[in-house]
DNA sequence: ACTTGACTTAGACTATACTCCAAGTAGTAT
DNA sequence: ATACTACTTGGAGTATAGTCTAAGTCAAGT
């Protein structure tokens, strides 16, 4: 059994060492394994976690709400509908930013248009 | 002459005036036109930057981005060149950006359903 | 004249999300 | 045995973007 180490996990992913740290203790991620003398062994599962905490933060969702929804992960079945209803908010609030960016995009590409045809 | 005060400029764009008066300051829009005891009357202009403002900022451009490309048009044309450098920099930051959110937006997607069909 | 309410300023404070530091430990290389 | 490197911790520090506070000014209404 090889162990993944923080290093590698920070490589991997383009995540510093101390933002792993932080991430799981806000709870975003673990408690990772650790070594007898306390050394983190990143497992499969630590891994995914981690790719979808990374997708989601720069999707924009905060660090509070991915928090809030590892808590209810880690309540048990029973919190299902509550995880649904949290997720579906996320998707939402993330549809509208996507919409305002948009926005904003072709309002930079007529800018851009303007300057390039010399009228501004 | 009818003024329009810093109230009626943050009603109408939902800006706080504590926000708009910080943006003045960091030169992002004005400076304002002031009456004699020091009341802010904002001009057409004004509303044009402000809501430009609002658009890039909603969009993420950063306040010291907005504040360089400010900084270069009171400079006058001979900075055009870099200003449209600085909007085309932006804009692909942009797209970047919107087309991780959709990645994000389709992964939650995808995790909403698994939700909904009960198989998580 | 006095109260009221909106405005002004400089500067302090807050939230979010890291990022860095000091001090210490463990495992490997020479 | 000593040096080296990578790891650990708690806690302090930083960047960004506001947001709030105190103290004061001004114009209008009673």
């Amino acid at each position: 059994m090889v162990k993944i180490t923080i290093q590698e996990v920070a490589d991997k992913y383009e995540i510093s060492k101390d933002t792993l740290r932080y991430y799981e203790k806000e709870g975003l991620i673990g408690p990772v394994l650790k070594s007898s003398s306390g050394i983190r062994d990143y497992q499969e599962f630590d891994l995914e976690r981690i790719e979808f905490v990374k997708c989601m933060r720069s999707a924009g969702l905060s660090i509070a709400v991915l928090k809030e929804y590892m808590r209810l992960y880690d309540e048990g079945d029973s919190t299902k509908e509550a995880r649904l209803k949290l997720l579906q908010k996320e998707q939402k609030l993330l549809k509208e930013k996507i919409d305002c960016m948009e926005d904003a995009y072709q309002k930079l590409n007529y800018k851009i248009k303007l300057y390039q045809e010399n009228k501004i």
